[in-house]
DNA sequence: CAATAGTTGAGAACCAGTTGCAACTGACGC
DNA sequence: GCGTCAGTTGCAACTGGTTCTCAACTATTG
């Protein structure tokens, strides 16, 4: 744990970017994650784990790990953004409208379907996002 | 064009809700509309085509459209929410990320493949979001 | 260890959207 | 046509999430 923790300190200190106490701890919180937090849940967990950061640098944080490419933002309807960790390959997202849960799933064949589309019009994808709003059988 | 207004004010008075002076304006620069605008663009054009419209007004009656399934609400990422007629077929949307330009655009087979995923992980979809943000070639 | 450019905390500001309330007004019945 | 009254409006105050300002601090490099 030290170790991967580490190697992605050390990273990010390549990239330029400080790696303060603060910023240590969020990256510990999000790592331990396997849910998908918003700002002010994140910053209850690293306070609760006994690092003193405020909301504003955790808001920072976030915005500086996401142009690093170690987290991704998820903005699902009218919520507060949440947050994950990019480590894993992409991945879409269905949302249980009734528990608020999220699940996470691929698709390859949707992957290329979407590229071809765009592709037939003219485009690249840069990014996507597909949410399923789904309701349990 | 009085014809199809008429008509679905009519609709809407069966519904229960009052066709004020102001929501017909809403309507009008609606169904006018070809692009995407939002709530303070929606009020602008209002205001321009001399209809006194408070922004609130506005907010509360795309609300009200909304449920009446007349307009469907786009949230695209980080901007304000944006509001398109309801009269078409169901469509995804591209977003053109240099442009800002948004593309409508439908496509069977990824609509079915959604079903199945969802279907497969025993749910059912309730309703779904595919933004496809591109660069043109 | 000193220098310094990046980072932090606290609170104010911001922005899209919502709400409380008193004044108003469509829609229905007569 | 016209009164009735629940639904609607405008304004201003408010909300919740997020960003900014700025003085004090601190991780990094030489």
């Amino acid at each position: 744990m030290t170790g991967r923790a580490t190697k992605l300190e050390q990273a990010l200190r390549q990239a330029g970017v400080r790696v303060t106490r603060q910023r240590a701890a969020l990256l510990r919180v999000i790592a331990a994650a396997d849910d998908h937090p918003d700002a002010a849940e994140l910053h209850a967990r690293a306070v609760t784990a006994g690092a003193g950061v405020s909301l504003a640098t955790v808001y920072r944080t976030l915005t500086t790990l996401q142009a690093q490419g170690v987290i991704d933002k998820l903005e699902f309807q009218g919520e507060p953004a949440r947050w994950e960790a990019a480590d894993q390959r992409h991945h879409d997202h269905m949302i249980d409208v009734d528990s608020g849960e999220v699940i996470e799933f691929t698709n390859d064949r949707i992957e290329r379907l979407q590229a071809e589309i765009a592709a037939e019009m003219g485009y690249d994808i840069v990014h996507h996002r597909l949410e399923l709003y789904v309701r349990r059988r």
